[in-house]
DNA sequence: TGGTCCCGCCATTGT
DNA sequence: ACAATGGCGGGACCA
């Protein structure tokens, strides 16, 4: 019986999901285009279907091979979302049947013990289409929100995915092989995945296009389409060599293509269906009439293969694999099934009726994007698992020789941490490329347009409005980018181009789950591919996990750690230990993640929106790169601390500051990489102090500084780069007003008006971080030591200079992308560029009076237990 | 009968 | 060694 009616609410789960899909998709693909999208809480749903998953755990293991029984098969009771299925059954065919089948099984399976019987009977009876893959991706997709809330987690378990579609994993994986080279997933780790949904399909499309143009799709296209299929045959296996090279753009191309790759030729990669996927994307957008017949398709895609036989059965494979694509790609909305005379006849075909003119989309994005092709950002190379970018790329370093052991202990660290279960996600290849940032900014650059379409009208207060209109006059808020912003920017953060470039080299600091992280530890300067070890990042996620609370201990080992990795990108002994911790710590994490959030949860969402906004403008233009600042940028969590003389706060700090320190370094390459902490601490700038995240020593000056010069100095100045100048009023001396998003205004009382907190922080973190202190440091030269000071004086020093206190990075910010740290949907929509608004005041010490909020960037974190 | 594509074996790859 | 991935193609289902 218990069974019975614990399937029973799965099954109307299950539905519901799918109801939910359906009316999701109808909706969104209305409001795609708008851009207004809701933000639908990932969460939310997720939560609903995690008690599915408990039920079914409960139950017992619905093991995959179980699959039938409950899937959609399960008689369900008619609820009260029955009209809605009702209503959704007359859309749609499948779905009738679907039901009507169910109501069958359900009439069948009467009795509780029939029920397995029944669901047995029932599943043989459902339908091919029932169990089709496009069904099963709907299904899926009905789980997720199309532009997810970056604050929130986003992570898939595919366990649970399986367990609760009640497919075997086998098909899950085809669904996930295809989002993953759209980029709508990107794999964490093992058995995870981080949902992005279409925040980046956009860019993913537009390189997809460049790239097929770039492999003369197009030609080959017309040529098979005027040749018979013999020849074509032919004939494209002889283009399909030119291509080859590139030919798979995607994934292929860091490391595979290269010789490394088996003798076999092509290695199972080379056709995974994740390559196929954006080959036949690429065929659609390279093609004038975006039709393509899923012949010409397998054709022009076998040609692509080393292969050298190209027989029926080849082909016969190859058109299955794309039936298989092109059911996930229906699901998405991106083509529909059509037919297509040819000489030939009339054969099967597909058409695209996904976004069009993706060059505009694409192009800004990719300017600021790594150089990288696709591959980079293929899904491949989010999985990628390694410090290398993709998976490919690993192996490529992996057999050559001199790379090999260092490569070796790289991976193998990296391993141990993706490997365990709960394995820490790891860091997206895009992440390490600078991808992430820039697959992040769009993703933010989304949400945040249509939050700030949703919010624009809403706004509410005047003060933010006000800042509004700051950013538009400034920044043209209308229009995601200005050009002015951009520049300057990249003028900024130079390094940008580096890390897009040579992202592992970042890596090496970074931490493996976080992309921001990346930001964080990066030394993007430092080209070291092959060091950028996880263990680095490993460290730095134990840094942040641990350190930030309390006098732990953990913290001080971390701090050690990461200088010790810092100092050599070779990595270092401590690692293991470190990865443990950190593994600990993120099993923790979900608590922490909550406090977070509920910190965050302060923000005024609005005007994170438009900081996001603004921020991902600038960001595209900068390029992604620059995310370092954010990982320094704070959590919530250490706030609290204070930058007291608490010894552990100390390191903490310390070792933000040396990140910070470094990165400032990188960008400036003065100075080296590997400078100890306690140097950094010495030496920094004021500017490390922000990141230290501690005391932001906020002289306007210096803030004005970055962007615009010296002048700036005052917050009431219309600082045409109304960003950062933000900061740096807003740090100064926010005026409460301003700051109303926050409650807590920040210290001085006297200075004038500072521009929003939100703004402020914005700055501060991408300014000051990206930019760095050095300006600040100069723009404060008052300060003597800015490091010292930071340290020392805590709480009053940041009063009277209008320090901001910063709290560090969260550790469990740093650990999981995903993590929704801000709670709030809002401002959290903003996936990469969540900002944090932490209350600076609040955790500075003093000052009670006023808190700053600064938004933070978030660091995405995702909790993944679930 | 051709179009579809589910299903799950089993090779790879990762842990 | 075991688990996670995912290539692959037999053969069933559909129209």
């Amino acid at each position: 019986m218990s069974v019975t009616a614990k399937r029973w609410k799965m099954t109307s789960t299950l539905l519901d999901v799918q109801l939910n899909l359906e009316i999701n998709r109808s909706s969104l693909t209305a409001a795609h285009e708008k851009k207004e999208v809701v933000f639908a809480e990932p969460h939310t749903r997720s939560s609903a279907s995690g008690r599915s998953q408990e039920a079914q755990k409960v139950m017992g293991p619905l093991s995959t091979p179980t699959k039938g029984p409950s899937e959609s098969a399960g008689g369900e009771p008619w609820t009260p979302t029955s009209n809605l299925k009702m209503l959704i059954s007359a859309a749609s065919p499948e779905i009738r049947n679907r039901e009507k089948e169910k109501n069958i099984a359900e009439e069948t399976e009467n009795s509780s013990q029939d029920t397995e019987h029944g669901e047995e009977a029932e599943r043989l009876q459902l339908s091919r289409k029932e169990k089709s893959l496009g069904l099963l991706c709907h299904k899926f997709l009905a789980r997720y929100p199309d532009y997810p809330n970056p604050a929130v987690n986003n992570d898939i378990c595919l366990d649970d995915v399986a367990v609760e579609l009640n497919v075997e994993r086998r098909r899950i994986y085809d669904i996930m092989n295809v989002l993953e080279s759209l980029n709508m997933v990107s794999r964490l780790a093992k058995n995870r995945y981080t949902w992005h949904g279409r925040a980046q399909l956009a860019h993913t499309l537009a390189r997809l296009q460049r790239e097929g143009e770039k492999h003369h799709y197009s030609q080959q296209i017309q040529q098979i389409r005027q040749r018979p299929a013999e020849d074509v045959l032919e004939m494209e296996g002889e283009e399909k060599e030119n291509e080859d090279t590139d030919g798979e753009i995607t994934l292929r191309e860091p490391g595979f293509s290269e010789t490394s790759v088996d003798a076999k030729g092509a290695s199972r990669k080379d056709k995974s269906l994740r390559v196929m996927s954006q080959k036949f994307v690429m065929l659609f957008l390279v093609s004038s009439p975006r039709v393509v017949s899923l012949e010409n398709a397998a054709r022009i895609l076998i040609g692509e293969d080393q292969v050298v036989d190209q027989d029926k059965s080849k082909f016969k494979t190859k058109i299955r694999r794309l039936y298989d694509i092109s059911n996930v790609l229906s699901s998405l909305k991106l083509i529909k099934k059509v037919h297509v005379t040819e000489e030939r006849g009339r054969k099967p075909a597909f058409k695209w009726t996904g976004p069009e003119n993706l060059s505009l989309q694409g192009l800004q994005v990719e300017a600021s994007y790594c150089p990288r092709p696709l591959e980079s950002r293929s899904s491949v190379d989010n999985c990628a698992k390694n410090l290398f970018c993709s998976p490919s790329t690993k192996r490529g370093f992996t057999r050559h020789h001199s790379l090999v052991k260092l490569a070796k202990s790289i991976q193998d660290d990296r391993r141990k941490i993706n490997s365990a279960p709960s394995s820490p996600v790891k860091i997206t290849s895009d992440v390490v490329t600078g991808s992430f940032y820039t697959s992040k900014m769009d993703h933010l650059a989304e949400i945040c347009k249509m939050q700030l379409d949703q919010q624009a009208v809403n706004v509410q207060k005047q003060s933010d409005l006000k800042e509004a209109a700051h950013m538009q006059q400034k920044s043209s808020v209308p229009s995601p980018i200005p050009p002015a912003m951009t520049p300057g920017l990249e003028a900024l953060c130079p390094q940008t181009v580096q890390l897009s470039i040579a992202p592992p080299p970042c890596c090496s600091f970074v931490p493996v789950l976080v992309p921001q992280a990346v930001y964080v530890s990066h030394t993007p300067v430092r080209p070291r591919p092959v060091a950028r070890p996880l263990p680095s990042s490993t460290a730095v996620r134990s840094m942040t996990f641990e350190s930030p609370r309390g006098a732990n201990t953990k913290a001080s080992p971390a701090s050690v750690t990461v200088t010790g990795q810092r100092r050599r990108p070779g990595y270092e002994p401590a690692s293991p230990a470190l990865k443990r911790t950190c593994l600990e710590s993120l099993e923790k994490s979900p608590a922490k993640i909550k406090r977070t959030e509920t910190n965050s949860k302060s923000l005024s969402p609005k005007l994170c929106e438009i900081l996001q906004a603004r921020l991902k403008d600038r960001r595209g233009a900068l390029n992604s790169s620059r995310a370092s600042a954010r990982a320094l940028h704070l959590e919530p969590e250490f706030k609290q601390k204070k930058p007291h003389n608490n010894p552990d706060t100390m390191e903490h700090s310390m070792e933000l500051q040396y990140f910070l320190e470094t990165e400032e370094r990188d960008e400036r390459l003065q100075n080296q990489t590997t400078t100890t902490v306690q140097e950094s601490t010495g030496h920094t700038n004021t500017e490390t102090l922000i990141p230290t995240g501690y005391l932001i020593p906020i002289s306007q000056q210096p803030l004005l500084g970055f962007k615009d010069t010296p002048t700036s100095i005052g917050e009431t100045n219309k600082t045409p780069t109304y960003i950062y100048r933000t900061p740096t009023a807003g740090s100064i001396a926010p005026s409460p007003q301003e700051f109303t998003p926050s409650p807590l205004p920040v210290h001085h009382p006297t200075h004038r008006v500072s521009p929003n907190p939100s703004i402020l922080n914005f700055t501060l973190q991408n300014l000051a971080l990206i930019h760095n202190t050095h300006s600040a440091t100069h723009t404060a030269p008052e300060q003597p030591s800015p490091v010292p000071c930071t340290y020392t004086h805590a709480h009053t020093p940041l009063q009277t200079h209008g320090m901001i206190f910063i709290k560090p990075v969260s550790p469990l910010t740093l650990i999981s992308l995903q993590q929704p740290t801000l709670t709030t949907p809002k401002c959290g929509s903003a996936p990469q560029q969540c900002f944090f608004h932490t209350p600076v005041s609040t955790m500075v010490t003093p000052t009670p009076s006023k808190s700053l909020y600064i938004p933070q960037r978030k660091l995405d974190v995702s909790s993944e237990e679930h």
